[in-house]
DNA sequence: TCACGATCGTCAAAGGTTTGACTATCTCGC
DNA sequence: GCGAGATAGTCAAACCTTTGACGATCGTGA
């Protein structure tokens, strides 16, 4: 019982290991339900890894820092609460991230005269220039990945993506605020 | 041209806008890649915060923390590069954690005989027992998730995210040492 | 044998994110 | 009006992670 074949497992090969592992420890697991979870967390781990890499970093831009620009450039001139639901952060990292935007010019703050408690984010010009360049690049990538996938095959994987995204689990775990 | 729907809109109906709002701005934008893209990673950040303020923080383990001792837990002792690359992080990522996980006596570190730069990581039996509490409740999160799909599209959904994370697109996007 | 390159774990620095506290401001009921 | 409670943005603290550098060690070919 003390064999093991581990030890030069792969991410992938890891997944299947596991699985048998767990479920001879913990019988009780759900061998299925564990798989979803791993696979998903995987693969995007490796997307944002790929994106921030290849097309982000090299542009001078944060993973974050482009998640603000990106809701900005689509959602128009927003208060700084509303970038942040968006953008799927909290106020303070928005706040953080503007910061910087707002210093390399991307991103401009003026005051709303209907709540002076409350920040307008707007792009720049340079702003709107720097995410178009971005994003375009970030959508090759996206498209290199859905490439593997048929068409049907895309369509049915953002419907199920879709039904988890609202399910019950999803709404129990609201995030941020 | 100015007219803007935004500002109450909510993750999911950003989304839809968002695909619309990009078309019309950058006509070569692939929608349905772009809305895999968005809806996969909504998706797994979802996730991920259900698990760590559920389950690990509530534990006193932080995400990085758990992933450690889980990979571990399944895949025995290992070396410390080797749990870095199954836990999908850097190798100083794992000896920062390591640090804290072996202060608070749930895992030990040994020199391994055969070479005198490695390391190697095992659970101590405190480790063994937070680990599996750990991911009893975390799988049961895991199972609340997919209880959405009928067990043919938890295994449809499987099977297209294996194939994507198999796809050339993941093989380029190397992650990590 | 030895020198060179590769690899191991660690450290320091930098940056990002969250939480919680705080001030300023708004809103709603009295 | 006005006062209590909610809300906006910011700041500080804490933590995590990555990158790049480092010393120590390994292993391979001359």
């Amino acid at each position: 019982m003390t064999d093991r074949p581990a030890e030069d497992l792969d991410y992938l090969s890891f997944v299947d290991y596991a699985i048998g592992k767990a479920k001879a420890e913990l019988p009780d697991t759900d061998p299925v339900a564990m798989r979803l979870g791993l696979t998903l967390h995987r693969l995007a781990g490796a997307l944002v890894y790929d994106w921030e890499s290849t097309v982000h970093r090299p542009r001078g831009l944060s993973w974050g820092g482009f998640r603000v620009l990106f809701v900005l450039w689509l959602a128009g001139p927003l208060e700084s609460r509303h970038a942040a639901r968006l953008a799927g952060m909290s106020r303070a990292a928005v706040s953080a991230l503007v910061k910087t935007l707002e210093r390399d010019g991307l991103v401009t703050r003026t005051q709303v005269p209907e709540d002076r408690r409350a920040v307008r984010l707007a792009l720049t010009d340079a702003g709107r220039t720097a995410v178009t360049d971005a994003y375009q690049a970030h959508n090759t990538r996206e498209r290199a990945w859905a490439a593997s996938l048929s068409p049907s095959e895309q369509t049915v994987l953002i419907g199920l993506l879709e039904k988890l995204t609202t399910s019950p689990a999803a709404a129990a775990a609201q995030r941020l605020s």
